[in-house]
DNA sequence: CCTTAACTTCACAAATTTCTGAAGGAAGCG
DNA sequence: CGCTTCCTTCAGAAATTTGTGAAGTTAAGG
């Protein structure tokens, strides 16, 4: 028999993680990348090492590095340096990863610019072209608009958990 | 040598479709269903074809039912059958393709309970427990927040296009 | 400077996804 | 009521993606 009520029962940890990766995956994150942010996100202080990773996923060394690199690059993990190891530590900021689920901005920067080139080349006076200005109409006022939106966040949360 | 500045030259048309088509499948769309949208948005009437679509496309009528079934399914697109005829016609209504960008709720939703189960099953009063429940209190506050936004469209849009 | 630990890169095998041609319905039209 | 047109479904070929083992690179520690 295990402890009546386990503290971070590495089954329950691994039911959690395996289940909220499985929405992102369903969201469009690859595998392995949404296996590794949940691990991390489960975790106690927000880091694990790769082999850590590597053990609790039961995945390759290499695969962990691919998943790194992949949630790097989206900023949604940050990579630290243990002073005087070899070894890394990746870490999930939870402000930073809200700033990253919104910054779709980049995608949203070429949508509109490839809007704008439709709505030039089939001539602004068209009606196709009408369309795709609004389009790009609506992007450009979201853009706008969700940069408030992170903002009343921050209040609402800082006066919730208490500031920085 | 073509008009000068030919209206709705196939192949202006085409460029506009293709490119804008590459950056939805960028942002993790499948590729066919990104196509059709494409070609739809561009189209002059926001309607075409099974027939048309799968001729300026080069593709099956197999693949233009896959995609169509694909975009109905996340109401980018309604599906009308021509009164007296066989055939059916696709369209693309601005509203309502706005609204589907933004209705990631049922996706929202999921990633909500999961997170939720999670606070419970580790404990919401261990540090993994308290980021969990930091990070639902997020979605939370966003699923909320872009009602708002959306309204806010609504209105920027009337008084520029002139309402319904 | 050599050893060794830790991560990365690369080539390939496996699994998955995507698109097609062919066969199978539904619905207008004679 | 049968013919025809248009769409859908399905099995499978082709292309893409994913994850691994193995070799390579970098840097700590003796």
């Amino acid at each position: 028999m295990t402890e009546p009520t386990t503290r971070r029962d590495p089954e329950t940890v691994s039911r959690f993680v395996e289940h909220f990766a499985a929405q992102l995956v369903e969201a469009g994150v690859p595998r392995m990348p949404a296996r590794v942010f949940a691990a991390l996100l489960a975790s106690d202080t927000g880091t694990l090492t790769s082999a850590e990773l590597g053990e609790q996923l039961r995945i390759s060394p290499a695969a962990v590095s691919g998943a790194v690199r992949y949630l790097a690059q989206v900023h949604l993990v940050s990579r630290e340096r243990e002073p005087g190891s070899r070894r890394e530590r990746y870490r999930v900021h939870s402000d930073q990863w809200y700033e990253a689920l919104t910054n779709r901005e980049a995608i949203i920067k070429r949508w509109e610019d490839a809007l704008r080139e439709g709505v030039t080349s089939l001539g602004a006076d068209t009606p196709a072209g009408r369309r795709l200005a609004e389009t790009l109409d609506f992007f450009e006022f979201i853009e706008q608009d969700v940069a408030g939106m992170m903002g009343r966040w921050r209040t609402y949360r800082e006066q919730k958990y208490g500031g920085a």
